[in-house]
DNA sequence: GTGAAAGCGCTAACAC
DNA sequence: GTGTTAGCGCTTTCAC
């Protein structure tokens, strides 16, 4: 039937031990040894059965992906994020489960309570908010579960992934005002997001180094949703100065205030420059071609998830990787409508 | 430290088999037992070991949720049918794994066997192009793993959930009619996926049903992809006489037809209508807002995975459940430009 | 460096 | 209806 570690043992003529022991990568084997069992495993196709290694060990081999499913940013990032987690399991042979949570309604603890006692898993990957939910930090940290997080607000002590993405506001700003712009908006996103703060921090750092005023009218409160950004816009639209560009928190948000500006007959980028974040595929699919700062969500949650993986396979501390971002200029942007 | 279920034996006074029953809804147990036996569990806040469950038993109590990474519909679509099988797993305490496969590059069958044989799979949902792909379907069958698929191409012995897409497009055109377009062109998806040749057919249904003749130029090859559509509709644009309203075969494609007006200085309504299908977020974060006809992904997504589940228990073969396809008419779509 | 024995938490096949 | 025994495929502990 199945072929067990027992038969490869058998047929390399070592203990069943000693084939657990180049199964786990454990050092005290001898190089020939290794090879020979090596050779066994992949000639006689085997495969550990994870089942098997949950019970009798101390590890599952099973990591979760922990996301919020109420205050979650747009399905796409996740999505991508997901791939991005994929990708690293597949390269060091560990499983995946995918875990949404509810911050809202207060039992989410114990649905990772019940995900580590029943299921076992070795760590944890998680997305924001969670990232910086205080009770679910705590109590991972009580049940003894490693976790990598990305994009998480207290950047000392955690591992995972960050994108400098203050900065990355910051520059898309200062050339919103090289370009001519001396009014212009910003769109915040949810408040317990990290994104929401440094992204409005790099636009009041771009200000404040070209020189110019911040005026907290033409700062509004969206929630990473597309119909925020447009009910944000009309709020802007609404203001004796209209802003010449509006930068919105996200890429759905700034959909939402070209959205807007259509309904008001606003031509974007003729009377209107929009820019956004995160370049994700809606960017592209906006007319005009959205301006935004390109993350690189796929590649975030794979080297979060291989940061995890050096803790659990106690290869080191693990570290918080910082990713670059891009700025994306496309045809959303230009220089600022002449004053009639 | 941890609850067993020998615990839960000694704490009712019963054998560590009569629990086993009891957790498996075995009927063999007295009612009365099976309250103190369940009244135990709870009060213990017993949790069995789904490692433990898989290595004794014949069932893992997971499931695979299997697509395809290169030909996918948008990523939209999948992460909602995945919320809907995630759902259904909640209410029967199942797991689920997410198991990209690559259609093209031909290891993909390896890569299901090495899920089944190490993970010990209990069933499968598939999405388009997995569900009408020969070999998959061959190897699953061989393997004796049970699946559901969601909108299959051959429905006769199939379970899973399906929609009239065929129907569905054919209301849709024939609302375009309706409106008086009488030069109406269509945008067909992946020549793999069942939905591209459902929707194909309902537009050629709709264009019969009024007497209106069909015209294989009108029809051009997409891919589902935002781009596809820009292309298909630059090619519908360069006809001798160009239509007045396009029906992409999916939103993505629609998004790129109303792009390519743009870039043509084509106003929509008014100087073409456009419709599309599935209903994604897209729909209406486009200006105008896209008349489409809405899928219920997250519910597809729950009821394939409880049907699967009905065969899983053992309670039945299981079915593929129609659901209804409802049409949302916004402003993309109104009567045809007056000829000039 | 390697092996022997015990057992992880549960279910299968039987007996009662 | 319920209990008994054995064992799923690994890792652990400890011995050598």
């Amino acid at each position: 039937m199945r072929v067990r570690l027992e038969d490869v043992a058998r047929a390399t003529g070592v203990s069943p031990k000693t084939v657990s022991r180049v199964l786990n990568e454990e050092p005290s084997v001898k190089e020939s040894t290794r090879q020979r069992v090596l050779a066994a495993m992949e000639s006689m196709n085997y495969r550990p059965s994870p089942a098997a290694r949950g019970l009798a060990g101390s590890r599952s081999f099973l990591i979760a992906m922990l996301y919020d499913n109420n205050d979650n940013p747009a399905s796409t990032y996740l999505a991508e994020i997901q791939d991005g987690v994929l990708d690293a399991c597949d390269a060091h042979r560990y499983s995946m489960m995918v875990c949404p949570l509810r911050l809202r309604g207060q039992d989410f603890i114990r649905r990772v309570d019940a995900l580590v006692a029943e299921h076992h898993i070795d760590g944890v990957i998680m997305t924001p908010p969670l990232t910086d939910n205080a009770a679910l930090l705590r109590r991972l940290k009580e049940l003894g579960v490693p976790y990598a997080s990305i994009s998480p607000q207290h950047r000392e002590g955690s591992i995972g992934v960050c994108m400098d993405e203050q900065h990355a506001a910051k520059v898309l700003v200062e050339h919103l005002i090289e370009l001519g712009h001396r009014c212009i908006a910003h769109i915040v996103g949810i408040a317990s997001h990290g994104a929401s703060r440094w992204r409005l921090q790099g636009y009041k750092d771009a200000l404040a180094a070209a020189g110019l005023p911040f005026d907290p009218h033409y700062v509004v409160q969206g929630e990473f949703t597309f119909g925020s950004g447009v009910m944000a816009a009309r709020q802007l639209f609404a203001l004796p100065q209209e802003p010449t560009a509006i930068f919105a928190a996200n890429d759905d948000m700034a959909a939402g205030v070209m959205w807007a500006a259509n309904e008001r007959g606003l031509k974007v980028p003729r009377d209107l420059s929009v820019c956004g974040f995160d370049d994700t595929p809606l960017a592209t699919q906006l007319w005009p071609p959205l301006s935004t700062v390109r993350q690189p969500s796929r590649d975030m949650g794979k080297l979060a998830t291989l940061q995890l993986m050096e803790v659990l396979r106690g290869r080191g501390t693990g570290l918080l990787v910082q990713v670059p971002y891009s700025l994306q200029w496309r045809e959303s942007t230009s220089t600022p409508p002449q004053k009639s």
